[in-house]
DNA sequence: TTCCAGGCGTATC
DNA sequence: GATACGCATGGA
């Protein structure tokens, strides 16, 4: 990890990481574009300032020990993504996919926030989903926890306009209130475990499960299907993934859901 | 205007 | 176990 530390910030050189495709690629619903190079957002409810100029990125205000002790993680720094990408690109869609967006990494991000936004995705887009997400954090001063969502009932989330996504949120912060539902404990399960029991709750399918394993447990194993990774499957790898990727398919998921969905390419 | 979105619960077979 | 259908809302 090559970085420094200048004034109250961070100066990190990283040449693979693109903030765009990183941050606005589907994984995350709280950062926005503040101007050409920088991004403004939140992970869990720490904010952060960052700008790019080609590999070197400025973390403003934030204090090396913050940086070490949850930045880095959250942006996955310690993980060689040259070396993952060398290795996915054995495959040529994945050769493909990694060349029209190099920067994707995958974010570590808290496995609640993760739970309670993909709730939210379920038959959404993503531009709804961040004005929802917006609208909760709005109204709780930051993304609550859920204590802070404890007793509601599906009408209370009636200000978000989730549609009938109101009564899995109601279901979802009483199973984590009431420990039915331990996100703690469920982060050592072994994937499929893990997915099983998040799968208990009311609106939680195979899809949102691996969503949370993978963007809020980092268990990079996991491989959320979606609409688009369906049309992926079907038009790339109608006979199942290619060995190369299967240790990380989550990660390289990431690769390829941006590229199917944002690329010009025929599905 | 119509189509569809980082799906899932339910009914039915 | 597989398949079909409805669902709230609003972006494109």
């Amino acid at each position: 990890m090559d970085y420094s530390v200048k004034n109250n910030n961070i100066i990190l050189h990283e040449p693979d990481l693109s903030l765009s495709e990183t941050l606005d690629c589907g994984q995350a619903f709280r950062w926005e574009k503040i101007s050409e190079n920088e991004f403004f957002g939140y992970a869990g409810n720490k904010p952060l300032k960052i700008s790019q100029n080609n590999d070197i990125f400025t973390l403003y205000n934030v204090t090396e020990e913050q940086f070490l002790n949850f930045w880095a993680g959250y942006f996955d720094l310690e993980t060689d993504y040259g070396e993952l990408k060398k290795r996915f690109s054995e495959d040529k869609t994945m050769c493909e996919a990694i060349k029209y967006a190099p920067g994707i990494r995958l974010l570590r991000q808290d496995a609640w926030e993760t739970l309670f936004s993909f709730i939210i995705s379920q038959n959404n887009n993503i531009s709804r989903i961040k004005g929802i997400l917006k609208r909760l954090c709005d109204k709780y001063g930051g993304f609550p926890s859920a204590e802070n969502l404890k007793g509601t009932a599906p009408e209370d989330y009636d200000f978000l306009r989730a549609g009938f996504r109101s009564k899995y949120l109601s279901d979802c912060a009483e199973k984590v209130n009431s420990g039915e539902t331990d996100l703690d404990r469920i982060k050592n399960l072994p994937t499929e475990e893990a997915e099983r029991e998040l799968m208990k709750i009311k609106g939680v399918g195979p899809k949102v499960a691996a969503c949370v394993t993978l963007f809020g447990m980092y268990k990079t194993d996991s491989f959320p299907k979606d609409v688009w990774i369906k049309r992926v499957m079907a038009k790339f790898y109608p006979n199942g993934l290619p060995e190369c990727v299967l240790e990380n398919k989550g990660i390289a998921q990431q690769y390829l859901f941006h590229y199917i969905r944002t690329s010009k390419i025929e599905i």
